[in-house]
DNA sequence: AAGCATTGACTACATACGTAGTCTATGCCA
DNA sequence: TGGCATAGACTACGTATGTAGTCAATGCTT
């Protein structure tokens, strides 16, 4: 399932809290996105049909709710990402990050602490 | 600029090895891609519109050079794509990686001694 | 020298995406 | 209870993308 970048801003938000109406979403992307109610809706709509969405009636309306966990998706999209453009290499792409400040100190320690439990893992 | 997933297709190839002819591109995309070379003479042009290629005319034909670079490209592409999918947060996206097999050994090797050379950076 | 194969240029067309507008039904407020 | 605001359904339309087809020019081969 490919979810575009304008779908994603609806999923993020659906991700936060849900269930939610239409009109909230909207509501909530306006200031960011500027897209108006009609927008969102095409965009719910689309997530509906692509399976990402389940809705549930309530009175006319309709209440949204992620069926795609936000997980499972950046597991996916991540994997996908890396496999395109690194040739399936992690390491490159951290290299890459860190370029240009692109790495926080937080970064850093967060990932060498990630990388101990890998290892305990092994 | 962006680049569609069948146009890397194409830079990568040119990455690898250029300039070349659109005959020679089309010849070493064809097993994987399955590729006519009306296709990948489309996705050429559409490259050089772009800016991502150059072109140098060599009798009737052109032999193509990157001018985006694969370096320059990854940067791009992976501060992007953890600003959209991860919130810019470099950390969970590794965390991701690491489920399920994603990271080998030697990533997780390379990845402590890049880790350790950001921190003498420091 | 002439034709043919091959090249880039231009055209094509279906699908996805970004971003709405219109229409119709319906629940709620006066 | 009747009208209106609003919700979802359907339609729209320009651009990007995937994937070619056609055409005209031209360089190489006989």
């Amino acid at each position: 399932m490919q979810i575009s970048p304008s779908e994603l801003e609806v999923m993020k938000v659906l991700w936060s809290r849900a269930p939610r109406t239409a009109a909230e979403v909207a509501e909530i992307l306006e200031p960011q996105t500027g897209w108006s109610d009609r927008t969102v809706k095409t965009l719910l709509s689309r997530l509906v049909d692509k399976g990402a969405l389940s809705t549930e009636s309530e009175g006319r309306r309709y209440l949204y709710t992620p069926l795609l966990e936000q997980g499972a998706y950046r597991s996916n999209a991540a994997r996908q990402f890396v496999d395109r453009v690194f040739g399936g290499r992690a390491a490159p792409l951290v290299a890459h990050l860190a370029e240009k400040e692109g790495l926080t100190q937080e970064d850093i320690a967060e990932l060498e602490s990630l990388l101990e439990a890998l290892k305990d893992d092994r």
